[in-house]
DNA sequence: GCCACGCATCGAAGAGTATGGATATGTTGC
DNA sequence: GCAACATATCCATACTCTTCGATGCGTGGC
């Protein structure tokens, strides 16, 4: 049931503009998991972002992303937060880039991360049972 | 910085009742994550619960427990939707358990797990910027 | 007590993951 | 072009996770 899944990159609609994968068959995309059982395709996609999650270091790169001055970083404001190597860093990061929860642009010799608008608030609609009004920003 | 880390049944506060671990040492549990840097004890606790779901198998059997009739299912009913052996989802199950995010009770021959209610709705939370209303049941 | 049943635990094999050193790539300034 | 710098990629190592067969444990019926 594992085998191949490489990297697969799954947008699962927590990107507003791509939205490559309409996740489900259905285009209803992902009722909050309370309300009806999600079907294995839709189960992976959910698990591939969550699991960008599931390692401390990122939940803490993502924060430290989400709560730095412009929303953004570079990779040398990050490894020392961390205390982790700098190649240690990026491989992190370049996994929440393909969870799509982080954007990646290059200015100049750095790359600012971002957090992807919306991301983050469409994850956590499919956890609740309850409407979840988007910031006006 | 791995290491030890074994077991924990970190609840995160997600469960009401017990709060075993009021999480960070403030009592704040838990701004938003793109409110302010998680703290890595923080941080090393929300991973523990988004492990939990970071895999398929575990994103459907606790969907399929929230959407059954009841809000509760036993082992029975789940191994043939997910497909896997007994064992298995068992072991997945306890893994749910220990996240704070199922609960288990033995009525005779069979075990009951239901969604420990509000984890999701807390743990969602913790990823949007909004506030979450908590529906009225 | 004994057997059948539901389920948890154990043990092992295979696959996946985190980490950092070495190195390649891309950018800036000279 | 070249040197300096910021990052990404590659590789090897050690660790962790998923899975299932075998087995143990508790419950209910006889």
């Amino acid at each position: 049931m594992r085998g191949k899944m490489r990297v697969m990159t799954t947008t699962l609609a927590l990107a507003d503009p791509p939205r490559t994968v309409p996740v489900s068959a259905s285009g209803a995309c992902c009722a909050p998991l309370v309300r009806e059982a999600a079907d294995p395709q839709t189960a992976i996609e959910i698990a591939h972002v969550f699991k960008a999650l599931s390692d401390p270091t990122r939940v803490r790169l993502l924060s430290i992303v989400a709560a730095h001055d412009g929303g953004e970083a570079c990779v040398c404001d990050l490894t020392e937060p961390v205390g982790l190597s700098q190649p240690t860093v990026s491989h992190h990061l370049k996994l929440l880039v393909e969870a799509g929860l982080l954007t990646r642009e290059q200015r100049g010799k750095w790359g600012y991360y971002s957090v992807v608008p919306g991301a983050l608030n469409r994850l956590g609609a499919l956890l609740t049972e309850v409407t979840v009004t988007e910031p006006t920003h």
